[in-house]
DNA sequence: GTGTCGGCCGTCTGCCGACAA
DNA sequence: TTGTCGGCAGACGGCCGACAC
């Protein structure tokens, strides 16, 4: 997806990868929860999440002597003017790149939502399947063993009076390279089996049992392929091109640069590897921190991604409300939400989630509180409290 | 080497490479012109050699909407705090970290540089040979081809007795890891080939034909191995953590942080990446800037490597005097020379020197100037005028 | 002195159904 | 239904000297 074209030299972007790099595709891996703004839309940008990105991927905690930019507000209301879905030549892994632009203290004054960012479209692929591979998948012995149920959903009927049925697939990755697959339908019991072909690939990619392969087949009846990596942990490598105090910095000082002057300024997102995302469509934003009201004690569900690249919703009890960085970032909504999981296994999920990533179950409060955010927690200066905008059942999406 | 602790969380530092990293084999991959200064003396940093760096690790230009910080020097006189040899992990790129801390105004007063910080020991090895890899040292097919002279030098002597005569030899890399080869003396006529060993290590480190190979035999009986890529221009891939424009304002902001405060900060310093040191030995920056009158039409010569990894000189002759960026940076002597090479390959070299870089050859001016630089360019203020120091004939290195 | 090749052998790749979880 | 294995045939890896530049 090229959505517009971006302003900067890049001897790369202009071959093969930006024309041919598939949305659907880059959804499939980015993952069933992530979604991307709207081009043209405006969006707040929590340079506090966007440093926990850069925290995660370059493996190095942010450094105590960093300075804090007292102007830099802890969320900044944008204009989106680009996005552009990338994928990294080495690794495969999925990006998007998006070029903001602060809103002047003017344009803030009149906000008023647009009909057109309301509504947030989903572009995960319907006829795909997700694999886990195993290490017969992965050896050299063989070749990649496809569930039957998939292979039938997702792959082109074969011809079942040939003995043994069998036909070549083509399919594109993220960067527009083909591959050609046998895929054969033998043994006893009968299986789908991807031949020649597979073992090429699983080398080019470097691939490891553990990691997921993903068919797509769409409505043009292309086939594409991409792939997600396991959670290696030492996978990401520290940058040596700079500090990672240095990279701290300058996200911050390019947002603070952007909002004083009201520029343009480019970030890039990575879904799989930034803990939460950290650019939140406006309208999105607005009905969780305006139209809901959330208090200690209440109880909530939360979208997780599953293993199969589905989805599943975990409960738990809202326990506090309050900054996670009161020194550098306070009055942020980032994070803002203190909870509790219901299950055992909830190491694995994070203490403090941010008010638009949860639903809350109004309806049955476990503990009623009178205090609502709202009522707490007055509203930081210098944000906008969108007079213009009517409180009307559409900011209900 | 490991010249002092460094701070900050790095679940990566603490196992092997920092243990093992060797100097000699650092050097020799960095290649023969690339000398570290030395921990705990003066240094000055350039951020615009810097921002030259990223620029060049990126692939992207600076875009011209990057702030300038008119309060950040072009040029820094720090405390080198410390230094550490690196390698990365994929690539086996070599890189240094330093850190760094800006002198205050008071410490500036009184600067007078001390003998030791005058040497500049090399660290190049003198036992050791690189060679470039031809189709078949890469190829399936075979082993390794080991120059006769070099495998003399470098390697233990075989017993030339046995028929044919072979050993096992044993180097360690940049990482510590050990990679073990068959080294035999056979064919009609008689040659020293690596065989048994080669080829893993070959595609362990996906060299291709090109790519050079160092092997190193030091005081202690010990052989290491290093390597060193061939010049591929796509090699370097944009980073997908931070943008390119976010990398450069991090840099300077870092570093005029640091300097207003006095503060440490850290940086990496990419030998083969960069286009010149941007971190230079105080002593070597007085002498050039201090005691050389340079003027326009005086001849130089300038040290370049070769791709025997060695080096030779190249003549030129000086064309002009004057700030690269006059803009951003006033009054930098960072590639302050403009200058003319005698050779007519000179499109491969720089159009602009830092004058530590040259040596002007002052007896033979071709076409002398009563202008020198120091009368042609004041000081500019905010910088030391060393006024403690004598002009003592120390200074000639 | 050394880069590339043909020759030759041995190992490993990779396709098959068997079998069991 | 599908993960792993033994069996087998062919491809490729990899060691050798020949030969030429």
């Amino acid at each position: 997806m090229r959505l517009s074209s971006s302003a900067g030299y890049n001897p790369q972007s202009e071959e093969d990868e930006n024309k041919c790099l598939n949305s659907e595709l880059w959804h499939a891996c980015a993952g069933p929860l992530v979604s991307l703004p709207q081009v043209g839309s405006r969006v707040v940008y929590f340079p506090q999440g966007h440093s926990e990105q850069v925290t995660a991927s370059t493996n190095k905690e942010v450094d105590a002597t960093i300075p804090s930019y007292p102007g830099l507000s802890p969320q900044l209301i944008c204009q989106l003017h680009n996005v552009t879905m990338h994928a990294d030549v080495e690794t495969d892994e999925v990006y998007a790149q998006m070029t903001l632009q602060p809103l002047s203290p003017e344009e803030q004054k009149d906000i008023c939502l647009l009909p057109a960012e309301l509504g947030t479209p989903s572009k995960q692929p319907t006829n795909y399947f997700c694999k886990t591979l195993t290490a017969s998948d992965t050896s050299t012995h063989g070749g990649f063993s496809v569930p039957r149920r998939s292979a039938e959903k997702v792959f082109p009927t074969l011809d079942y009076s040939q003995t043994p049925p069998c036909q070549e697939l083509i399919a594109k990755d993220l960067h527009g390279n083909e591959w050609k697959f046998r895929h054969i339908f033998r043994g006893q019991p009968k299986r789908h089996l991807l031949t020649t072909g597979w073992s090429v690939f699983v080398s080019a990619k470097r691939l490891l049992a553990g990691d997921s392969v993903i068919f797509i087949w769409n409505e043009n009846n292309q086939l594409f392929l991409g792939i997600r990596r396991a959670n290696r942990p030492q996978t990401v490598m520290p940058s040596s091109v700079l500090s990672s105090d240095s990279m701290h910095i300058g996200l911050l000082a390019a947002a603070a640069h952007a909002a004083a002057t009201n520029s343009r300024f480019t970030i890039f997102y990575n879904p799989r590897a930034s803990p939460s995302e950290f650019v939140i469509a406006l309208a999105k934003y607005a009905k969780a921190v305006y139209h809901t009201r959330v208090s200690v004690g209440m109880r909530f569900r939360m979208l997780f991604e599953t293993e199969e690249s589905s989805f599943r919703r975990y409960m738990g009890t809202i326990t506090g409300i309050g900054d996670l960085d009161p020194v550098r970032w306070p009055n942020s909504h980032w994070r803002s939400v203190k909870v509790g999981w219901d299950e055992s296994t909830a190491g694995e999920r994070q203490p403090r989630v941010s008010l638009w990533e949860i639903e809350p179950l109004t309806t049955f409060p476990m503990y009623p509180s009178p205090f609502s955010l709202r009522l707490k927690r007055p509203w930081p200066s210098g944000l906008p409290s969108f007079p213009g905008c009517k409180d009307s059942g559409n900011m209900n999406m």
